[in-house]
Formats: C-alpha cells, sequence, structure tokens
RNA sequence: UCCCCUGUAGCUCAGCUGGUAGAGCGGGUGGCUGUUAACCACCAAGUCGUUGGUUCGAGUCCAACCGGGGGAGCCA
C-alpha cells in the first residue's frame, strides 16, 4: 500500500482483493482489461500485474465529468481509480470497487490496440512481445520466473552454498559444449590479418579469440575445490542452429557445483532441488498454477504433485537400453549399447515404463564429456541425465573426474590440448577431491512447471535462430 | 541443417474438381440499471505473403523466394 498525492490508501489489486469490503475509500491504478456498460453502469476490470485476477471497478450513473473518463478508459488504456470497497453483489467476484472517480492516465484506441479482449495465439502474442505481459499468460510466466528465481537462491543459500558469478565472455575456445558466439571488436569487413592472411585475433580486443560462454562449470569447479558448495545461475549463449520448441540462443542456467560429493550425493541434490522447485511453485504462485492447469495443460497440478511425491527412478544406462529393447516397441531410432539416447526413448522411458522421471546414469563414454568421471569397468562415466516427462532431458550433470592421469588421457582422446587445460588439471594435482555438478536449464524447468509448449514464450524476450526482435 | 504443415479482414479460420471473397470474434454507432467470453440491432473493413509462370480467366494449379508452426538432430 502506499498513498497518492490526495494521501489516499493507494492498493496493488492483490492487496484489494484479500481486504474485507466493508465501504472503505481506497484507490487503485493498473490497466483496463475489459469494460462493459450500459445505459447507467459502467463495468471494467482492472489488472496490474500483481496476481492474475482483475479487480471490478462499477460506475452506477457517474457524474458527467467521469462519464466522459470513462469513455476514455478503453481497453488497455492505464487507468486511476478512486472508490470504496464493497461486498459484490453479483457472482464472479467476492469484493469490487464502488467507483467515485476516474484518471485516465494513458488512452489505448480500441482501434488500434493489438490486444483484443479475446484469446490470441501464442504465435501472434510473440510478435508483440512488448505487449503480450499484459495478458493473463504472459503475467503469470513473469510471475512463475521471479519465484522460482528466488526459490532457486534460497534453496541454495539455505544449504550453504555460495552465488558464484562465472565469466559471460570466456577465451578457452574448447570448451566442447556447443557452437559459440564469438566477441570481437575487430572490423568485419577488414580484420587485420596476419603474415598467412588469416585473421590476426592477436589484435583484437583480448589479444585473442573471445566467446560468449556456453557453460560456467569448468569456472564453478575451480570454487567448488576450494569453497565446497557453490552455484551460478546467470546467461549462457549457444550459437547453434537449432529451431525447435526447446532452445534458445540465450538461456539461464543454474550450475550447482559440490565438493566431496560422488554421483549419488549429486542425484540426491538434483532431485531434491526439483521437488523443492515445485514444491515452493505451488504454494507461491497457486492462483497463477491454477490456471496453467485449466488453460494451458489439463492436469499439470497432479502431474506435478506427484513428482514431488515420489522417488526419481534411477537406472543406469545399460539398464535403460535393455528396458527398451525389451519393450517389444519399434523405435525410429533402433536401441542398441553405445548409442546415445533419442528423444522418442527418453519419452518411452519416462511417459510409458516409468510414468515420472528417471535419473539415466552410467553412459558410455565416448557419448559424454571429457570431464566426467571414468568407471572402474573403463567403458562408462558417472553421467547423469534427469529426463521428466513431456519434455526429455531437463538436468545434465556428472561426478567429474578427479584423477589426474585419467583426466589428461581423457582430454587427449576426446581431442583436446591439455595445455588449454592447464589450469583446470591443477585443480587435481593440488587437493584433488570427489566432486560433482549439474546444469539445469532455466526456461526448461519453467516449460515443464507451467506446461508451456514453446520455450520463447517463457522468457521474456526469446533470442533464438534469426530472431532476436525487442 | 533435414522432413512435414502453413501464410485469405485487426485476430482465428472457411473458400469443393480454376469463374475475381465469407464466417466468428474484435472495432465503430445506437440500445439496454448488475455485467463478467455481456446481450440486441446496424455499419465499416481484404493489392488472398512476394515474384514469376500456365490459362480466356488464379485465393484456388506450378516454380522460386520470404515469414510462421510442428517434428528430427544437437543440447540445457
Amino acid at each position: 500500500m502506499s498513498q497518492n498525492s490526495n494521501h489516499e490508501a493507494v492498493f496493488r489489486v492483490r492487496d484489494v482483493l484479500a481486504l474485507s469490503p466493508g465501504g472503505q475509500p481506497l484507490s487503485a491504478r493498473g490497466w483496463v482489461r475489459t469494460k462493459r456498460d450500459s445505459k447507467h453502469l459502467v463495468f471494467f476490470e482492472l489488472n496490474d500485474g500483481s496476481c492474475l485476477s482483475n479487480v471490478q471497478v462499477v460506475f452506477e450513473n457517474p457524474a458527467p465529468d467521469v462519464a466522459a473518463e470513462l469513455a476514455r478508459a478503453q481497453t488497455g488504456a492505464s487507468v486511476m481509480v478512486r472508490g470504496t470497497l464493497e461486498e459484490s453483489p453479483a457472482k464472479g467476484q467476492s469484493v469490487e470497487i464502488h467507483g467515485t472517480g476516474l484518471t485516465v492516465v494513458g488512452q489505448s484506441p480500441a482501434e488500434l490496440y493489438p490486444l483484443q479482449k479475446k484469446r490470441h495465439s501464442f504465435e501472434y502474442l510473440r510478435e508483440i512481445a512488448h505487449l503480450r505481459p499484459r495478458t493473463n499468460t504472459f503475467g503469470a510466466i513473469a510471475r512463475v520466473r521471479n519465484q522460482l528465481s528466488f526459490a532457486i537462491h534460497r534453496f541454495f543459500q539455505e544449504r550453504q552454498f555460495l552465488y558464484l558469478h562465472t565469466p559471460i565472455i570466456t577465451a578457452s575456445d574448447a570448451e566442447g559444449a556447443g557452437e559459440m558466439f564469438r566477441v570481437t571488436t575487430l572490423a568485419p569487413d577488414a580484420p587485420p590479418r596476419n603474415e598467412h592472411g588469416a585473421v590476426d585475433f592477436g589484435k583484437d580486443f583480448f589479444g585473442r579469440p573471445a566467446y560468449l560462454t556456453v557453460s560456467g562449470q569448468l569456472n564453478a569447479e575451480i570454487y567448488a575445490c576450494a569453497l565446497e558448495r557453490v552455484y551460478t545461475f546467470g546467461p549462457t549463449f549457444r550459437a547453434e542452429n537449432s529451431n525447435t520448441t526447446r532452445h534458445l540462443a540465450e538461456f539461464w542456467m543454474i550450475e550447482p557445483e559440490v565438493a566431496f560429493c560422488d554421483i549419488d550425493c549429486n542425484m540426491d541434490l538434483a532431485e531434491e532441488f526439483l521437488k523443492y522447485l515445485l514444491l515452493d511453485l505451488l504454494h507461491g504462485c497457486g492462483e497463477d498454477m491454477a490456471f496453467f492447469d485449466s488453460r494451458v495443460q489439463p492436469g499439470l497440478l497432479e502431474n506435478l504433485q506427484l513428482v514431488i511425491d515420489r522417488s526419481f527412478q534411477r537406472i543406469s544406462y545399460s539398464e535403460a537400453v535393455e528396458a527398451l529393447s525389451s519393450s517389444g516397441r519399434s523405435f525410429e531410432y533402433p536401441v542398441s549399447w553405445g548409442v546415445d539416447l533419442q528423444s522418442e526413448h527418453e519419452k518411452f522411458l519416462t511417459e510409458e515404463v516409468y510414468r515420472g522421471p528417471v535419473i539415466v546414469t552410467d553412459y558410455p563414454k565416448e557419448i559424454k564429456a571429457f570431464y566426467m568421471k571414468l568407471n572402474d569397468d573403463g567403458k562408462t562415466v558417472r553421467g547423469m541425465d534427469v529426463l521428466v516427462p513431456r519434455l526429455g532431458e531437463i538436468i545434465g550433470g556428472s561426478e567429474r573426474e578427479a584423477n589426474l592421469e585419467t583426466l589428461e588421457q581423457r582430454i587427449t582422446e576426446s581431442g583436446l590440448n591439455r595445455e588449454d587445460y592447464w589450469w583446470y588439471l591443477d585443480l587435481r594435482r593440488f587437493g584433488s577431491v570427489p566432486h560433482s555438478g549439474f546444469g539445469l536449464g532455466f526456461e526448461r524447468l519453467i516449460q515443464y512447471a507451467t506446461g508451456m509448449q514453446n520455450i520463447r514464450d517463457v522468457i521474456p524476450f526469446p533470442r533464438a535462430v534469426k530472431s532476436a526482435d525487442f
């Protein structure tokens, strides 16, 4: 609550709706969602983004000056309303504001305003991303994003993890986690050349090629190997030419990294983390989540509650392959030990075999990154993927290779240069410890939690291939 | 990058085997004393994605390009 210039109490809509009506004078402000009027009676719905619900404002036989203002208060207009809070005599809402005064702050010509008082497709709303937060769905997503962001920090802070800021710009060009965006100040039309005619990055800003980060993991390992528990939560960039409903060029990622923690400890953390976030979301954004359940993904709440209540199924890659090949199901991509699991396989495991989240571990080393700890069998590594129904992989992580010689060999096997990783190898050279971590794509978490189909609709301003508007 | 679908009024779409456009919603005007996907009446609104081709004639058939969507790969 604050005060307006007349020293009247100004409430946000969610607070208005929580008050018990008793004719008390108050003010509110926000945007007109819809208006309905008859000769002597005008209703409009006021929304200020504080919650999904609107508050209904009623004007009965308004004075001529107020009536003139009401005429200007079309869909989308910003207004300040003064009135009293009353019990509503009609169905649909328990309280309403009986308006006594109205100021249109900013008009919104109805014949031009792109948001009509009707349902719009997400594709259309994507084209007007500057206005879509004024809709129910995108307002709800903004609140869910906020709730989850804070829950992520709270989860780790309660467990004595340190929030670590890893760099956005990196000069290590061999992280191997996908195509990278180059960062440069060289002139694109006439870059300096060396004696071989190649671009001379020695003249570039950093004196060498630089890129936007694809992961903070290697940096996080540095701090985990000193402070034990750290996490990152920041933007991540991938220049992959992938056009899907679950890829972005710029997305936010959470990456905890923990020393003295093996793969089982890592799985425990991932499972506890996801359950904590979903439970917090159901409690903190109940109204928004009910909206997603009824309008976006029927059965969502029941589905999430099951995830919270039940243990995640934990199977090895070998067991997964066995389950798939003995299922009698024919897949587009045949299953055999050694090949990576495809989307159809992940879907089958989570949606039909186990009907819930599944953590798959111990993958063949050939299909996983060099830094994952090699098992005693010499063939598999301690990677883990958390798979969920509807979405597939939501978390990817591993216990990291802590043995110096083994890691050096894995780097070489992967076709990388040991010299590039001298500092990473130093962590194993001096006071090495078993340590683990994982990466959670924030937008994928939101997709999973809300049931939204397209990842471009769970981030305010999506950046993807051929798409960087707003 | 590959495969499939799609582009007609502000939005969502219909338009059969080629004969030069239609609905619902939205918008405007008027009516209505409790509406809430308001209701009733009337009105306005389209170089049918772009370019080229076939044809007497193309929204409709063909080609290329551009945009959008879905799936796959890659991954978070």
